[in-house]
RNA sequence: GCCGGAGUGGCGGAAUUGGUAUACGCGCGCGACUCAAAAUCGCGUCUCGCAAGGGAUGAGAGUUCAAGUCUCUCCUCCGGCACCA
């Protein structure tokens, strides 16, 4: 009979569903329930390569199977047309835009065809088009009118190559995302977009969403809320002060000094006072010159005080100096810092260089080993940091203990004869670091309960912890001696009475934690007082009621900045603004939308924008508003474009709304968005972003618009390293395509692994032959058929399948097909009914090969208009079941009993099976488990 | 450094959620068909051992009759953030 002759085939059904407009999907469906399912629309770049396949066909697999399911699916593509290489292009070119980015589309079109995709191009969203910008540039005004958007001065990031304004999201490690060039720093003006309004909403609602961790995660880093606390320093002898923002306001006992960021404000209200104003602004003016970049790599801090001036701590009011550093950032907090060199690593830094005072701060903090003074303590091997042991005759640090001090005593046998676990590592503690001025205190009475604090870790509250504590004595005193050094106390107590257990007492210590099993858990150094004042407190608490003694007050601060959107470039959505004669603003009306990208602009970049250029532009604006006006000649950021076109493919067409409500409330919030884990921060945020602010505005009925978020991998060449062309490991998917047929590629991009996770998963040309292997396989059983009825082996199968297909695992579905044929191919043929359900199980992954199949064996209407199979429950039940017998948790051998015997039963055959008895005899049988269908545990 | 994710054969990856580790595919080896090759089909393929059996899921411990899966301490790789106070 005929070959599978994927060419013909694909290229019949292609066009055969395109007559049939198969895939056109309708508002409402009788009886069926709506599913949007969105992928990420397509840059018009003009050629499909693998990572769109990955990402358009395979999402496919899963729109086809949830429409056999009988869900009403909406699977829509679009074109994110507006953007930066199309101008390129028209630059080298010497293209128009507008053309180039057309033609582009024309052959993605094409190539987007080829895979067999289920997308309703009737639906098409394109937001380079007039109708789509429209809606585009009618949210941003509502947005304008609503306080959204404003002009503003901002130090923008500059793209000197591309000559245009980035977002910080496109600038990476200071060199701009696209190009590579580095990042300039320029003050600009340009529209902004306050997103910065919807920062907690876009972290607090994360919660809800049924998102995976490692989104939520991303976006909660990149808007970056940290709560704090804001504190006034005044500074002395004048009416100013100094508002500092710090996290760690407990420690605000051990501030040695205060540092601004050398924009800050103050320094020019206060020039008159200060009296080395020369250096200030000579250092100020020389951070000015050191870009962005130059500043995050230079290692060394620098920095200068500001002599004749002095803040005061409001703490105790002591006097600190003033100092002026570019490692305090004046884009975040209030640009001002208080410095706790003790506490801070970075402040330590600064402080060691300019020989700054270091002060311990007193109270019942338990500090653990992560103070920056532990970089000073000798490392003694790879394997040992330190619990801190301190010299309290001069501060200085003495040594370090033994990090895996019990661990270390466990693995190298270190305890010997008769010796506990824990003096065996007392003993170690001595012999390792040669310092014995360590002594045990008895029953010691300490504020353990910062430990949990610090670790910022949930440990099982039920687990039990012995403590040793060392007390450290001054090395005029005796040593003590070995015997004395034994243990005298070991208490257990749970994490709860650790907590209560706060009382404080005055020295210093060192602790080592060694959980129930004998384990290791934690050690660390600190400083007791008898500090009345926070007796009780966690460092959390502590906080609070410091910054309230000083007149402080609790505050969030936030990593996210507002959005600019400007963009000094042509291929853009033209902003709607226009400026009176005398340069007020005023949004273009509703009336005049599309504000229309006009086409007589010389599009080579000079920094100013090519709009400023359109003849057309300006005559238009003059002759609708009145001589003197002018138009805004900026374009917005694309990822404005994007932010909301998953409401067009609602409603295309429609010339009043963006989209309609009764289309909305049809189809909304979207059931399934896959997409790429590189618009995590980027897309994803800002559209969260616009689709709560729409929600506000009362355009929307939901702040959410994406109920279930999965992003996906890479696939990289054949070497494992991502695919490019100066590594010749780009795979053309055209190629495959024409050699092995799309159903093999579509299906073999399922098969690498599960879907919806970032993983990355190599190209494997073997593979991929695999696959087709697999597909020709099924094509020849068409010959095999007989009649006859189904059987356990199918209904297994579409169980399993049905289940793995739930959880985007296509891989795993497509194994069972496999195994499925493997036991097929043991008969001699197979009932046609049994080859139907296969086929419908295998429509989603080869649409084509399926359908043609399904025809060959006389079927007439389209497979993909089948329901999904459903399992047989009583065909899946076996009457004999296969029991695994293992004898203390060793498989020992296998029996077959009826389905219906009892446990009683079964286990005395286990006990009686010849292979089992040569393992339990001279043995008690303990305990005999029985795992329903699975197993029997025989216990001697 | 902080926050996420992940470590299982030569490779991509399975494992009914605590119950026969390595399914399925690739690769490799042997064989059949063939003058030959390709294609196809069959058998084998974690490791040590002749075998009986033993050992392996990054390392080490723990809980359990039973651990890839749960707990703890580490290590490594990938991603996000980062002079962010």
């Amino acid at each position: 009979m005929k070959n599978y002759d994927h060419k013909k085939i694909e290229k019949k059904w292609q066009s055969t569903w395109e007559d049939q407009a198969l895939y056109k999907v309708e508002d409402k469906v009788e009886g069926k329930d709506n599913f949007y399912q969105l992928v990420e629309f397509t840059y018009p770049s003009g050629n499909l390569h693998v990572g769109h396949w990955y990402a358009f066909a395979v999402p496919d697999i899963f729109a086809r199977y949830k429409r056999m399911q009988g869900y009403n699916v909406l699977y829509p593509m679009g074109f994110d047309a507006f953007g930066l290489p199309a101008e390129n292009a028209a630059i080298k070119l010497g293209a128009d835009p507008k053309v180039w980015t057309h033609t582009q589309m024309d052959t993605m079109r094409a190539q987007l065809r080829s895979m067999g995709a289920s997308f309703d191009w009737d639906r098409e969203v394109v937001s380079c088009e007039p109708e789509y910008y429209k809606w585009t540039q009618w949210l941003f005004n509502q947005f304008l009118k609503n306080d959204l958007v404003y002009r503003d001065i901002t130090k923008v990031n500059w793209c000197p190559k591309d000559q245009t304004i980035l977002a910080n999201e496109q600038v990476v490690d200071g060199k701009c995302e696209r190009c590579g060039e580095e990042v300039e720093q320029r003050n600009q003006e340009q529209w902004m977009i306050r997103i910065t309004k919807y920062a907690d909403r876009l972290i607090d609602d994360l919660d809800g969403l049924a998102w995976p961790d490692e989104i939520k995660a991303a976006q909660r880093n990149w808007i970056g809320r940290t709560e704090g606390s804001e504190i006034d320093f005044k500074i002395k002898d004048t009416s100013e002060s100094i508002k500092v923002f710090t996290t760690r306001a407990d420690t605000i006992y051990g501030v040695t000094y205060v540092v601004l960021a050398p924009e800050h404000d103050l320094i020019k209200s206060l020039e008159s006072k200060i009296e080395n104003i020369k250096d200030v602004e000579k250092y100020i003016n020389d951070t000015k010159k050191k870009s962005e970049l130059d500043r995050k790599q230079s290692k060394e801090k620098t920095g200068v005080e500001v002599k004749g001036l002095k803040a005061i701590n409001p703490i105790n009011n002591e006097e600190v100096s003033i100092w002026i550093a570019d490692y305090v950032l004046s884009g975040y907090g209030t640009g001002a810092v208080m410095a706790v060199p003790a506490h801070d690593e970075r402040d330590y830094e600064f402080a060691k260089k300019y020989n700054l005072e270091i002060k311990r701060v007193i109270e019942p903090v338990f500090f653990s080993s992560d103070s920056p003074l532990k970089k000073d303590l000798p490392i003694i091997s790879r394997n040992c940091v330190c619990a801190i042991i301190r010299n309290p005759k001069d501060g200085k640090y003495l040594c370090s203990v033994w990090r895996d001090i019990l661990m270390h005593g466990l693995i190298t046998g270190g305890i010997e004869e008769g010796e506990d676990m824990v003096e065996g590592a007392l003993r170690e503690i001595y012999e390792e670091t040669g310092y014995k001025n360590l002594k045990l205190v008895n029953n010691p009475e300490v504020a353990i309960h910062s430990f949990f604090f610090h670790r910022k870790k949930e440990i099982n509250r039920e687990a039990k912890f012995n403590y040793l504590f060392f007390d450290l004595i001054n090395e005029e005193q005796d040593p003590i001696s070995e015997e004395e050094a034994a243990i005298h106390d070991v208490v257990w107590k749970t994490r709860d009475e650790l907590n209560n257990f706060f009382s404080v007492i005055e020295g210093e210590f060192v602790l080592l934690l060694i959980d129930n099993n004998g384990q290791y858990m934690f050690t660390g150094e600190g400083i007791l007082t008898n500090s009345k004042d926070f007796n009780g407190l966690n460092s959390e608490e502590a906080r609070e009621k410091i910054t309230k003694a000083v007149g402080g007050k609790i505050v969030k601060t936030y990593r996210l900045r507002d959005w600019g959107i400007s963009r000094q470039r042509y291929w853009g959505c033209p902003i709607p603004i226009v400026y009176d004669p005398e340069g007020k603003v005023h949004p273009v009306p509703d009336e005049h939308l599309p504000w229309i990208l006009p086409t007589d602009v010389d599009h080579t970049p000079d920094g100013t924008s090519p709009l400023a250029r359109s003849k057309e532009l300006f005559d238009r604006t003059e002759k609708i508003f009145g001589k003197g006006w002018k138009p805004e000649v900026e374009t917005m950021d694309t990822f404005v474009d994007s932010s909301w076109y998953f409401y067009r493919y609602l409603d295309n067409k429609n010339k009043d709304e963006f989209a309609s409500k009764e289309r909305m409330k049809a189809w909304m919030p979207i059931d399934l968005y896959m997409g790429g884990a590189e618009h995590t921060t980027m897309h994803l945020l800002y559209s969260r972003f616009w689709v709560k602010a729409m929600y506000d505005l009362k355009l929307v009925s939901d702040d959410e618009a994406y109920k279930v978020r999965r992003n996906r991998g890479l696939i990289l060449g054949p070497d494992g390293n991502k695919m490019s062309k100066s590594k010749g490991n780009v795979i053309n998917p055209d190629e495959i395509v024409d050699l092995l047929g799309a159903d093999t590629v579509r299906m073999y991009l399922a098969f690498m692994g599960p879907y919806g996770l970032t993983v990355n998963y190599p190209w494997d040309p073997n593979g991929v032959v695999g696959v087709r292997r697999f597909l020709e396989r099924v094509w020849r059983f068409k010959d095999k058929l007989s009649e006859g009825t189904t059987t356990s082996l199918i209904h297994k199968a579409i169980k399993k399948i049905s289940e793995d297909m739930e959880e985007y695992k296509f891989n795993t579905s497509i194994s069972q097909m496999m195994i499925l044929l493997n036991e097929w191919d043991k008969q001699e043929s197979i009932a046609k009914d049994e080859y139907k359900l296969l086929l419908k199980l295998l429509a989603p992954f080869a649409p084509h090969m399926t359908e043609e199949l399904w025809s060959l064996i006389g079927e007439k209407e389209s497979i993909h208009l089948q329901a999904w199979p459903k399992w047989d429950k009583d065909k899946i039940v076996d009457n004999t079941l296969k029991l695994v017998i293992q004898v203390n948790g060793k498989v020992r051998t296998e029996i077959s009993v009826e389905s219906d015997k009892g446990e009683e039963d079964i286990k005395k055959e286990a006990l009686a099976n010849e292979v089992i008895i040569p393992w339990i005899k001279d043995k008690e049988v303990k305990r005999v488990i029985y795992v329903k269908g699975r197993l029997i545990n025989i216990v001697v």
